[in-house]
DNA sequence: GCATCGGGAAACAGATCTGTTTCCTTGCTC
DNA sequence: GAGCAAGGAAACAGATCTGTTTCCCGATGC
């Protein structure tokens, strides 16, 4: 919502002419940062890292290219900033979500997928972006790889915890599981634009929860 | 193999000198044009595809751009002949190769993963090439997004038909859960750079499997 | 009022991108 | 041997890429 308030402030400003009466510099540089990261990964999350060029993010974002050299040294590392804040997105948004709702922690384990299915429904959704990035520079970027490993294990550990505190039989291997139908349920997503995934993963994630259950 | 050795032999040929008496043209154009698909198809896999120039496509294929523009009229086209060679390749010779291995159907169904396992280890595994298109083309090229989605479609209808033939008792719910799971191995594998992922989807694609049929 | 400083606009550098064209060599056919 | 077609090498066109630099405007502090 912020975001979007804030975007359309830029707009207007940019539309009031070559030489506005107010404009982007008057915004703290922090602020300034963010937007850029902002822009950035949705420009990133919709068209692809290098399909996306400097000057398409300066023009979204209504900035100068001067300005995103002095917050950052290169696009890798704009690429990067826009991981990190997507990876603590994740860890205070989704996270949260998955936290709050459900009672019990049996039912955050399922939880997770219905999370996942108001993520997929989000207007700005196109996959993962980690994926995504890993896709584009596995090979060329060690750096980059190691931000999305790091995601990836991040979310493999919070499911390993909820597996814990609800008393499986064996933790590693449920969360395991139920990490690779978070994965398939997320591609899955993107490459039908469809949210449905998410209910099939559930229902799938219900079976295997049981199984590691029933043992007990 | 018969790849490997056709690359070593136009290899040869390019460093014979400038002007080598026997030539990449001494070959039908047939050929010409797979291994123009086939090194591509590499490339894109390892690098990406708009990190993939031309020029680096016709340097490692030892041919030159006029041939290539000859047989494709564009870089897309080429893309879309690579992704439909992978979607036949896939057809036959992982499909070849879970219907062959496995002696009833069901047991098929698990060998998915077993053939999934296999796929991880080869040493030019990046990933789905599908996804990594989705990723870069969803929104600037409709007809690539098309063949991405075409191939998820082959696999599903792949895995409902074995499913049907094992006798399941929801055809069509196990093998949506089964495909989750084949699509979240194949992305934790590009990720994490192991085919561990694959033991896991075979284990619980057993474990939703024994349900599918303890119902019957 | 004046100096300072942040930042926008835009030129610039140098590389790379896709795609076209030109020129030349080679091999095949007659 | 002459003609022809295929295709390699390389120049070229025009666009775009990342990143730097210059110039200038405007706000702020003293």
């Amino acid at each position: 919502m912020e975001t979007v308030l804030f975007t359309l402030f830029i707009r207007r400003l940019a539309a009031s002419g070559p030489y506005p009466m107010t404009r982007t510099s008057d915004l703290p540089a922090a602020s300034r940062r963010d937007h850029l990261i902002q822009t950035a990964g949705r420009l990133f999350a919709r068209d692809g890292f290098h399909a996306t060029g400097i000057d398409k993010i300066i023009l979204e974002a209504g900035v100068s290219k001067k300005t995103l050299y002095s917050h950052f040294r290169s696009k890798e590392e704009l690429i990067l900033a826009v991981l990190r804040v997507h990876d603590s997105a994740f860890r205070n948004n989704f996270m949260r979500d998955v936290e709050k709702n459900g009672r019990d922690a049996r039912s955050r384990l399922a939880g997770l997928f219905d999370a996942a299915e108001n993520w997929f429904e989000e207007p700005g959704f196109y996959g993962c972006i980690f994926i995504n990035a890993v896709g584009e520079y596995a090979q060329a970027s060690p750096p980059i790889r190691s931000a999305c490993q790091d995601f990836k294990n991040m979310m493999r550990a919070f499911i390993l915890k909820l597996c814990r505190e609800a008393g499986a039989s064996e933790p590693e291997a449920l969360a395991d599981e139920l990490a690779l139908l978070f994965e398939g349920a997320t591609v899955t997503a993107q490459v039908s634009g469809s949210s449905h995934a998410a209910r099939t993963a559930k229902r799938a994630a219900l079976a295997l929860i049981g199984e590691h259950f029933s043992q007990a």
